[in-house]
DNA sequence: TATGCGTGGCT
DNA sequence: TAGCCAAGCAT
């Protein structure tokens, strides 16, 4: 006879086995808080739909929620269904994007839009595969759209989540900067065994990242499960290791790109060369920021020096 | 696995 | 003030 084995994990301290005391503590505590302190998200009320909780997932997508409700709610408006977006212009989604930031990621929304067209009659897929073989649906989207969407059972591993078990069981300040196998294994582990409690709990734990345990400043007299949490317990030691990748932005091809499409949104008619040279001093990069945007599909550029937001 | 990819609010 | 940070994805 063998004894119950759990994978692996980083970290000191081993959580429970799923099933057990401890890990049904969170869920119940967590879940509980969540009934209580849930905000109240267009895309989380019951008439949202899958489409609407798919493109809130794109907007979500390192942009902060408070920019995205305004934008999300005209996407909706105008695109009620997946359909609707696909009969358009890319270029009307990346309008419409406005600055949420990453417009990549509109075009992206707007090619799983043609996709769903196509593929799926119209309807969002179900299945976690299917998700994941859309334009812009990585690993992390795909199971918040299967959970949030049609409650199933998946691991939701986003940053906020990641820095909640980081800390309340790995008992670190933060998580690695890179998702590793063992905080999947370990999300894995932590999973409830029936499905409505899978997703809530997903939805739940989220949250609590995004109120509580936050990166800076976390409300630890606020927490749920504060009197369980490794980190805290072990005195909330500082991060160390490698410094956490900060990212840069003023005077990088980031910024020439955002003003030269800035420029283009405004714009309802094909703009000069001329008038985007204007946005940025620095030829080089200039040339090298437009090219960039015309090779990602941004930007289409016409005979004689135009340039526009792309129509195909 | 490391890097590039927007934008704006906050400390 | 100058980073730091915000529900990642693609390559």
């Amino acid at each position: 006879m063998t004894a119950p084995t759990l994978p692996p994990h980083s970290g000191t301290t081993a959580p429970d086995a799923p099933g057990t005391p401890l890990a049904e503590t969170l869920h119940s505590l967590v879940i509980n808080w969540f009934d209580d302190n849930a905000r109240d998200l267009p895309w989380r009320r019951p008439d949202a739909g899958a489409w609407g909780v798919m493109v809130s997932e794109f907007m979500l997508q390192q942009t902060p929620v408070s920019r995205v409700l305004p934008v999300y709610e005209q996407w909706l408006k105008r695109w009620p269904r997946p359909a609707d977006l696909a009969k358009e212009a890319p270029g009307e989604a990346v309008r419409a994007w406005g600055r949420l930031g990453y417009p990549r990621r509109a075009l992206r929304l707007h090619g799983a839009a043609v996709a769903i067209t196509e593929r799926h009659g119209g309807d969002v897929p179900t299945e976690h595969a299917q998700l994941l073989a859309l334009p812009g649906i990585g690993e992390y989207t795909a199971a918040a759209v299967a959970s949030f969407a049609y409650g199933q059972r998946h691991a939701v591993l986003d940053t906020n989540v990641r820095r909640v078990l980081a800390r309340a069981v790995t008992g670190v300040q933060y998580p690695p900067n890179a998702t590793t196998a063992a905080e999947r294994r370990l999300a894995r582990t932590l999973l409830p065994e029936d499905a409505p409690t899978a997703a809530r709990w997903a939805a739940a734990s989220m949250e609590l990242g995004a109120l509580v345990c936050t990166a800076k400043n976390e409300a630890c007299h606020r927490c749920p499960i504060a009197e369980h949490c490794a980190w805290r317990l072990a005195g909330k030691p500082e991060h160390d290791g490698p410094p956490r990748r900060g990212q840069t932005y003023a005077g990088t091809d980031r910024q020439v790109r955002g003003k030269l499409l800035a420029v283009l949104r405004k714009a309802h008619a094909p703009v000069p060369q001329a008038v985007l040279d204007r946005v940025w001093h620095e030829p080089v990069q200039r040339a090298r920021a437009l090219d960039g945007l015309v090779a990602d599909g941004l930007v289409e550029p016409l005979p004689g020096g135009m340039y526009r937001l792309p129509l195909t």
